[in-house]
DNA sequence: CTTACTGTTTTATAAAATGCATACAGACTT
DNA sequence: AAGTCTGTATGCATTTTATAAAACAGTAAG
């Protein structure tokens, strides 16, 4: 199904936050695939379908697709496109959870120093990705 | 007390997995002002502490600090020595709600760049300032 | 075969990140 | 005044990141 791929590729978010763009592009297809958003088998987006829809160079995504595969999360056909490895290695709930704790830390932080109640962020977070995020 | 910052020292873990070194400190160290074991108006270690202790350079730590400072949440003095900010004023209810919505996009896309579900991280954040936080 | 799609590679360029060494400058203690 | 702590700054070399443009190579469909 292509709407999916399309899906895929409107979640992508590039972020100028000093984290290496292919960096970027690699962590977030391996939560796509660790949370089964793309399942095993499935056609990933092409290269230079990525490379187009976020305006960066298709090396940069290429550099991020050379990760993946060593990771064993994708697997690359010559000509034929790249697909998700049968077998992808699984998020492991460890660290989904510590990314979680790490990114509320920050917001919490963020919230602090900016003399607004973390809470109320929250709040405002669901509210924002209830429907319309 | 410095055996508190000698704990801080202690945690701050550097991870060859492509992002810079400047942000995996700036970021550990926004992590530990959110989580309060570095509290407001108390000293940052040294930029030499963190340089040897880590064995990195002088000027990526203090690349790491000046994003801080830009964040708002540190302050350096020249020659004293660097401290976290102290919380801001509360403004406006006009401004604050701006704020909020400032950041609640930050955290959102913060999340979404690590692959995480903003919800979660709301929920997170939640939970973390009910008692604990 | 031709066309159109894949991934692959090269060349060039520029900017950023890091390390290492060496200083400079302000503030405090003695 | 001297010493020692702080942050600040510079110069040089190296590696990494990113872009651009162009080409190369394999696959499949017309």
């Amino acid at each position: 199904m292509h709407t999916d791929l399309q899906k895929v590729l409107d979640r992508l978010i590039l972020e100028a936050n000093g984290v290496p763009i292919y960096v970027q592009l690699r962590d977030q297809f391996l939560s796509a695939i660790g949370e089964g958003r793309l399942k095993p088998g499935e056609q990933m987006p092409t290269m230079r379908q990525v490379a187009v829809a976020l305006k960066v160079d298709l090396n940069t995504v290429r550099h991020a697709y050379s990760d993946l595969e060593r990771h064993g999360a994708i697997v690359i056909l010559r000509a034929k496109g790249t697909y998700v490895a049968d077998v992808p290695p699984k998020t492991d709930p460890h660290d989904r959870d510590h990314q979680i704790e790490e990114r509320a830390l920050r917001a919490i932080a963020d919230a602090r120093t900016h003399g607004v109640d973390p809470g109320d962020v929250a709040r405002r977070i669901l509210k924002m990705t209830k429907k319309g995020g």
